[in-house]
DNA sequence: GATCTGACGCTACGG
DNA sequence: TCCGTAGCGTCA
């Protein structure tokens, strides 16, 4: 909210002093209580309560216990009296506010224990035993080590948190402040900031440390000196102009830079990239912002002619800077610019005045009759720092949305931040509003490289990033700007089918039930099952909060009870289809006037998770649903014949289709990755036998096998039950969520698991073999070497261990999954482009696709 | 009073 | 106490 806020009023660089404030402002609360609402469910006067009675920070309501923080907050309706129902609701939102605050502690802890970890372990340091930073009560000298571990005096409480240390220690943090208070507990204890080895070096002073560290830093290299409060610098000022410029930058062996541009869509439905500026910056250098089209312009001249010329010469300059493949650029956000740069316009209007009067010329593109398209740019050995940060810390990356600010404050020591935020910093405040932020991150995207570069390199990650995430970024550009066709009338027509069955459904229910309600509302629903019908709250779903559960599990169970349940289970699955899928389709299609197609334009996210996979959105086509079918009534005048109705099959997967008259849509895929992957790191012959069946699908031969059925009986629903059922117990579902799902006794279930598992002895040992990894390294790797940290693995309490040991078997098949995924799509990208022919194992396979080259595009992953 | 927000509950999908 | 996603509707 403050980025937007700033943003749109051009005060990035105010943007930390309004981030301060912005609690304040919104629960209207005083400085001292501010901390308190970052945790959820505590807005001003629960803080306020909490703060009264002496909880004064997230880490002492992480440790306190739930009826003193109930106490707090309930004082004055605390009457010690038995009211059940009232202390339960009050104990329930206790614990909602100690899991909050704890969340956020470990969080923290977390973040400053990887930070530190990582930049130790890169600048070759040892990684030293921390004091608590000594903070000075002037802002003018932060102290270097501040920024690097954002939390070490969180760390320190962290593991009391996790109950690491017997007995009340709680006076020990309960007056910690983060950044603040921090004098009053320095020297008081000195805990280890994790769990990684930690080397004795008591003796040392922080200074030291800090000293040697500096040293060594790639940062101490930094031009913190020499470009210091210059800022930005317009190109066309450089010695010897514009062109003087771009001299000087086409001779440099690494940039960063930051496109400026607008998304505009235009009258025709046409997605016109306008392009405003660049900024550029490298190695000890203040940042260059060129100005489109003015900066390409030459001076000196009114014929358009003239103008023209020149205008073309520089761009194509510049086209030959961004396409020199021996040049690193790193950027922030890569894949929109290489979008942008794909179909560059300029503003006819803009040119116009400067008396470059595109009307007047010849051989030039003009689309939508205001926009001049200029040569593409293809951005060749680019970086995008973003990938960087999430390939270092996945967990934390994919969380969150990429945020350039946030990660130049979370990885940089102060002072890099600081440097990197003053020389991005026009000191002109319309300068800063009209360039959208551009030179800033152009500066602080070197500041993070500079270090982020050095870490992949120190955690072998560098070959990931390189062969594999990289140049995915040109794939996943693609795949958007193509898009995938929708066919908008097969659509209608089964929005059409599907509200007429809603109503019906509508209806039924409220006879069923005797009253009218809101299909859509749980509680609703609950209330009319339960509390209405008085049907019998099924075991295992009075785990609801607000009122017992009603998902699929919990309506199986009453499924004979009252009809109302088929009823109510009919209706979520269409109204999901209705306004999930379909209604995205409808609403997100756009019509292309080529083709005079309908187009789907989605957003590929290359960051969002944390085992490697990629993810979509708007919209989300990789979960669209399977066949659908339904039946309704017959569209008789006269219900005589209440027999007659109509049979419907809807499968939404079948409204996607080629963009262009005559294409195909091809489908590719592989089969049972993960249990290969199982099958491939765990060497187990049984499974490896079994796999190794060509023209079989495994979980169709289980499911037949288990249901006595033909394998060529076994419906796509048994089989997709099988598979989730193999996949949960190797994952490491427990025997009373199988018997939930089985609907036998947890001894039956339990049963069930070990006989799979003996039949399967090598994964058994390799899944074990692969925890104890974990356990060991902190993190897991995948086939390509992609990491994930899972410190919880031995420092969570022992819920968080059992969940941190099943994700190490799942993150190493799910990643190394992602990672051939991905290299398959690299692959057929490469073939069907135009221009690379250079794909290394020219197989037959590949032989295939190259003869499509050209007439062929990829749209989607799923895996 | 309209609008926004975060948490929750649920459902799709992928493996 | 399988894992991992996105997204919708309700509620406060």
């Amino acid at each position: 909210m403050v980025s937007a806020f700033c943003q749109r009023l051009g005060w990035q660089d105010l943007e930390g002093l309004v981030a301060k404030f912005q609690n304040r402002v919104s629960f209207g609360v005083r400085a001292e209580i501010a901390e308190l609402t970052t945790i959820p469910f505590v807005k001003g006067s629960r803080a306020r309560a909490l703060y009264n009675s002496g909880l004064r920070t997230p880490v002492t309501i992480a440790e306190a216990s739930i009826p003193e923080i109930a106490k707090a907050l309930f004082e004055n309706s605390w009457s010690g009296q038995d009211d059940s129902g009232l202390r339960r609701m009050q104990f329930g939102i206790a614990k909602k506010i100690k899991n909050g605050a704890r969340r956020i502690v470990l969080e923290e802890a977390e973040a400053a224990r990887v930070a530190a970890f990582s930049a130790f372990k890169s600048l070759g340091v040892e990684v030293p035993q921390f004091t608590t930073p000594l903070l000075p009560a002037s802002e003018d000298s932060p102290p270097r080590d501040v920024m690097v571990f954002p939390g070490a005096g969180h760390a320190k409480c962290h593991e009391s948190v996790l109950g690491a240390h017997v007995g009340d220690e709680r006076n020990i943090c309960s007056d910690y402040v983060p950044q603040r208070a921090s004098t009053e507990i320095v020297g008081e204890d000195m805990h280890p900031v994790s769990t990684i080895h930690i080397k004795e070096s008591q003796g040392i002073a922080n200074s030291v440390n800090i000293a040697s560290m500096q040293e060594a830093s790639p940062l101490s290299t930094l031009p913190s000196r020499n470009v210091a409060d210059k800022g930005p610098v317009n190109a066309h000022n450089f010695p010897g102009g514009f062109d003087g410029f771009l001299d000087q930058w086409s001779s440099v062996d690494e940039f960063s830079f930051d496109l400026h541009f607008v998304k505009r869509s235009s009258k025709l439905s046409l997605t016109i990239f306008e392009i405003l500026g660049l900024a550029v910056c490298w190695e000890n250098s203040p940042v260059y912002y060129c100005n489109f089209p003015k900066d390409l312009t030459p001076t000196g001249s009114n014929d358009s002619v003239e103008l023209w010329e020149g205008f073309r010469k520089r761009w194509s300059r510049i086209v030959g800077i961004m396409q020199q493949k021996s040049v690193k650029k790193t950027t922030w956000n890569l894949k929109n610019q290489i979008q942008a740069l794909k179909s560059p316009c300029v503003s006819c209007q803009r040119l116009a005045r400067l008396h470059l009067d595109p009307k007047t010329l010849n051989n030039i593109e003009v689309l939508d009759s205001t926009y001049v398209l200029l040569p593409p740019i293809s951005v060749y050995n680019g970086l995008d720092i973003c990938l960087v940060a999430w390939i270092l810390w996945p967990d934390e990356e994919s969380k969150t949305v990429p945020n350039l600010e946030k990660l130049v404050k979370r990885r940089l020591p102060s002072e890099a931040a600081a440097a990197a935020n003053r020389d991005g910093r026009w000191r002109n405040q319309m300068h800063k509003a009209a360039h959208n932020g551009c030179c800033r991150r152009a500066v602080q995207t070197r500041a993070l490289g500079s270090v982020l570069l050095k870490l992949l390199v120190s955690q072998n990650l560098s070959d990931l990033i390189e062969t594999v995430e990289g140049p995915l970024v040109n794939v996943l550009a693609d795949m958007e700007l193509w898009g995938i066709g929708a066919d908008m009338d097969a659509c209608l027509r089964a929005r059409h089918i599907i509200i007429t069955r809603l109503k019906e459904l509508d209806k039924e229910a409220y006879k069923l039930a005797g009253k009218s309600f809101s299909l859509n509302a749980n509680a609703d629903i609950a209330d009319i099952l339960f509390t209405h019908l008085k049907l019998p709250v099924p075991k295992g779903c009075e785990k609801g909060k607000l009122h017992p559960s009603t998902d699929k599990q919990c309506l199986d169970h009453l499924r004979d009870l009252h009809p109302i349940v088929s009823v109510i289970k009919e209706h979520r699955t269409l109204a999901k289809l209705l306004n999930g899928t379909l209604g995205s389709i409808c609403s997100r299609a756009k019509l292309c006037i080529q083709s005079q197609r309908y187009i789907i334009h989605g957003n590929w996210l290359q960051t969002s998770t944390a085992t490697g996979r990629l993810s979509m959105e708007e919209p989300n086509l990789q979960s669209v649903e399977h066949m659908v079918d339904f039946t309704t009534r017959k569209n008789d005048k006269d219900f005589t014949s209440m027999s007659m109705v109509d049979h419907h099959e809807i499968n939404a997967r079948e409204f996607f289709v080629p963009t262009q008259e005559n294409w195909l849509l091809v489908t590719a895929d592989y089969s049972q990755i993960e249990l290969r992957f199982m099958a491939h790191f765990s060497k187990d012959p049984v499974l490896i036998e079994l796999l190794s069946k060509p023209d079989v699908d495994v979980f169709t031969m289980i499911a037949s096998r288990w249901s006595g059925k033909e394998e060529s009986l076994v419906s796509s629903k048994d089989r997709d039950n099988t598979k989730r059922f193999i996949y949960g117990i190797l994952y490491g579902m427990g025997a009373n969520s199988l018997a939930e799902q089985l609907e036998c006794s947890p001894a039956e279930a339990a049963q069930k698991i070990q006989s799979f598992k003996r039949f399967f002895p090598g994964v058994s040992s390799w899944l074990q073999q692969a925890v104890a990894s974990c356990r060991q390294k902190g993190y897991i790797e995948t086939l390509m070497g992609r990491r994930r940290f899972l410190s919880k693995i031995t420092a969570g309490n022992s819920r968080e261990k059992a969940q941190a040991q099943r994700q190490a078997v799942n993150s190493i098949c799910q990643g190394s999954a992602a990672d051939i995924i991905k290299v398959a799509m690299l692959k057929v990208h490469s073939v069907i482009t135009n221009g690379s022919n250079t794909v290394d194992s020219m197989d037959g396979l590949m032989q295939n696709f190259s003869q499509i080259r050209g007439r062929c595009h990829l749209l989607l992953q799923i895996a």
